[in-house]
DNA sequence: CTTAGGATCGCCT
DNA sequence: GGCGATCCTAAGC
């Protein structure tokens, strides 16, 4: 057993490393999806966190074990997917933010009601719609139905910045997206080369 | 392009 | 009773 598993991935890292190395992952529910291009990191001593103030009957994933699912219903209205990472019990996750549809986009169409394929899976809210992710899938395992879970072919160009939609820890950078792409959430304010 | 408001449910104070 | 790890639409500059 190496740390290196699913994905190529180490789960046991801490929630931002894992959170860079999701992008450019592939990532399909049933079979739909494609290549993570933005995800967030949550850890237990983040005040913006689920899992700041301890294990509760929702965020009790976060406290599971890792490579396993934690889903949520945002708003009422949207269901959005986490990752876990760290040990079991320790409480961190990444929040899949979006993704570059790439295998069932016309499932994606559909579920998502646009033909726009920068409107399907660019947030976290309209990934889990176009994926089908409900809270039926809670706590389930990443390395088996109905997830699949892919390395990327090669290293990728990496770009960070503040989190999104969140009221504490505002200047924490740790939001990741893959350089250039069209398909994040919100554009990334990249430096420029000196 | 930026901002504001509504939808709508469950968790937490 | 308040407030979201959101999204969509409409209106204002």
């Amino acid at each position: 057993m190496t740390k290196q598993q699913l994905a190529g991935i180490d789960w046991h890292a801490d929630s931002h490393e894992v959170a860079r190395q999701l992008i450019g992952v592939t990532l399909l529910v049933n079979g739909v999806g494609g290549r993570i291009v933005e995800t967030e990191a949550y850890d237990r001593d983040d005040p913006a966190s689920h899992s700041f103030a301890g294990p509760t009957e929702r965020n009790l994933a976060m406290f599971g074990p890792p490579a396993h699912a934690y889903v949520y219903l945002s708003h009422g209205i949207h269901w959005c997917l986490n990752v876990v990472c760290r040990e079991a019990g320790h409480g961190a996750g990444v929040l899949i933010r979006a993704l570059e549809p790439v295998t069932g986009i016309d499932r994606m169409m559909v579920r998502r009601g646009t033909d726009d394929l920068r409107k399907l899976c660019s947030g976290p809210g309209k990934l889990a719609q176009a994926l089908a992710v409900t809270r039926a899938m809670n706590g389930a395992a990443l390395d088996a139905p109905p997830f699949t879970l892919l390395a990327g072919a090669a290293a990728v160009a990496v770009v960070e910045g503040p989190r999104i939609g969140i009221s504490k820890a505002v200047d924490v950078r740790w939001r990741f997206g893959l350089a250039g792409s069209p398909y994040v959430s919100r554009p990334f304010r990249s430096l420029p080369v000196a």
